[in-house]
DNA sequence: ACGATTACTGGAATCGTTACCAGTACTTCC
DNA sequence: GGAAGTACTGGTAACGATTCCAGTAATCGT
């Protein structure tokens, strides 16, 4: 059905090798005439074989916990930009933020890429043991691994994110701050909520630990504990969520609580969202460039894969941007008493 | 470096054979010891030769326009969940609604993959010549192919959801209607645009020329068609765009124009957005199961990849549910004038 | 004119696996 | 006890490409 080198060289009265020697760019006498061959036959190289042959699969796997998550859908979308250009093909799994899916995910690779862009489940559980040994390169996006430092990275400047949304509450005068936290076994869970509690340190403020909730990065734990949050008897005047996913779980818990942001109580997010702008009011958040930490990832895989890479690991630290819009602002005396149980209704958000 | 079924054959002292029987999950006699050098080497059974050998790649293609699309991300989602089941891994690629990227990417598949999952950019264009030479089994999604009815397709029904949408505002008492369309040359684009046209006919309402403004799907051509319909002369009181990008691109224009919905406009979008429910007034849509949409067609290609599927094409069509929300209300008197073109700023979204 | 260089050529081995095909040992049955 | 069946075994040839290694013909330099 599909032709193979050997039909061409036949139909073209050379040898195997000097069609393969033409696919390769070489001179060969014939070369026309093969060429027409190729085209009558609608001949293409079989990637498989090759890949056998030369133990190059022109392919890279991206493995991140969830697509719809749309900094992880940014981020694929940098990746594939930068992967097409180079004619590489994406393999894209999900590990739903388990370390089993991404043990088995990550197996499922080793051989079928040249090299791996991962974003790990939890820091301490490193799942790249069997892609090392196969000499796979791999680069860490927006995640590190606990003995992973001598893997390439492209991260974003966590601590420091989270220290702009502390600061920016401060300088509004909140003193009694909410804030959502992802994994403490994660980079980013752990950075933010070590540099927006540092941040608050410095200014003096210590926060109970009641008001810290530590969530999942998923929509329905960010909806949770605002739930909890302001169940507390003496009520938070703002909160900071750590992620985007986390950050829409909470707004939807605040508008079925019927709580107005920001008169009664202000709110900002880690990660921008599309439609941050037009919400009312225009949600205020810790941006960062996703797709460029996509694109980043891919250029540093590229190089490795091409062993040009320096023998040192590199690490890529992105700055992140605060976008002040409407959804803080100065504590209102009024909002000083905690909310009203009544107002906390029962079942889960959608 | 990485065993080889010929290092655990000669350690174990058996032929590759027997080792291979063994993977196989056939009986042979020295199992125990086969499994233990197995164990001991860290054997994996490469994959590239295995898709050599028997011609199966273990892998399907997932071609969309963009996964940085929520619609599409959810739709990855679903189709991954599924084809982790079973083994399979995902090869994505973006074409950016372009027939010539798609060309490329699905040639850069042959050979490569079991069965593709295809949303096709335009439906004159057939680029899946190449993979049906291969034999190449294609289930289309979303979206239909001119020449494509061979093929299975998981599409929604975009006709009678446009119709919902038409119904919904004619109900209001709406009557001067802004149609954002997508590209007349996608199932999607065209489908929605003549349902909506159809419903309003029905109704004994033609909609003036200048009313439907053809966009490409994309954020920037719901702003500028927004633009344009409110800088006519006799306003529309209701816009409907055809889909989730072009209405958060309508959404922004509207914003920046200081436009009131529903107190000035109407607005109702196809495709539900995450944030819908939390954007004041919370979001009329017409929604469809996204990820389900991606599920049933990756259930469909590997009934196709097993030789399971019925001869002559399948073809499911989901449902589409008009869902009330607070954008839409029946047109006020007062707005029946142009909006002052002195609203209308210069400029794009963002 | 003759060895050296250049410009090609094709045969055969190889990548790692699976599958066909005999072959061997042991059991079973009449 | 011999034929037939069962339960394995391993050698070898594929799959479709690339590459090493000779080998041949033409051109070059002196």
């Amino acid at each position: 059905m599909v032709a193979t080198i050997g039909d061409v060289a036949r139909l073209a009265g050379v040898s195997t090798t000097t069609v393969s020697r033409h696919l390769a760019g070489q001179r060969i006498r014939e070369a026309a005439a093969v060429q027409a061959t190729i085209e009558t036959l609608d001949f293409r190289a079989n990637e498989v074989a090759r890949s056998l042959k030369s133990g190059v699969t022109r392919s890279i796997g991206l493995v991140v916990p969830d697509v719809s998550n749309p900094f992880f859908a940014a981020v694929a979308k940098g990746v594939e930009s930068v992967s097409r250009q180079l004619e590489l093909n994406v393999f894209l799994s999900n590990t739903d933020e388990s370390v089993e899916r991404e043990r088995a995910v990550l197996q499922g690779l080793v051989g079928r890429v040249d090299g791996v862009i991962l974003v790990p489940a939890r820091e301490e559980t490193d799942n790249t043991a069997e892609l090392r040994r196969a000499n796979v390169p791999i680069v860490l996006l927006d995640r590190r691994l606990r003995g992973g430092n001598d893997l390439d990275s492209v991260l974003v400047d966590s601590p420091g994110g989270a220290a702009q949304a502390a600061e920016h509450l401060l300088s509004l005068g909140h003193r009694r701050i909410g804030l959502i936290s992802g994994p403490l076994d994660t980079t980013p869970g752990r950075e933010r909520h070590d540099g927006f509690m540092a941040a608050l340190g410095a200014a003096g403020v210590e926060l109970d630990p009641t008001l810290i909730r530590i969530g999942d990065f998923k929509l329905e734990s960010g909806y949770q504990a605002t739930l909890r949050l302001l169940g507390l008897p003496s009520a938070v005047t703002a909160i900071f969520a750590a992620n985007n996913l986390m950050s829409i779980g909470a707004l939807r818990a605040l508008h079925h609580l019927g709580i107005r942001v920001p008169d009664e109580l202000s709110f900002i997010g880690f990660d921008d969202l599309e439609l941050a702008e037009l919400l009312s009011p225009p949600l205020s958040v810790i941006s960062r460039p996703a797709v460029e930490q996509g694109v980043l990832a891919m250029r540093l895989l590229r190089n490795r894969i091409e062993g040009a890479g320096s023998p040192k690991a590199q690490h890529i630290v992105l700055e992140t941007r605060l976008l002040v819009r409407g959804s803080c602002r100065p504590p209102q005396p009024s909002s000083d008493g905690a909310i009203p149980a009544t107002r906390i209704p029962i079942g889960n958000p959608s």
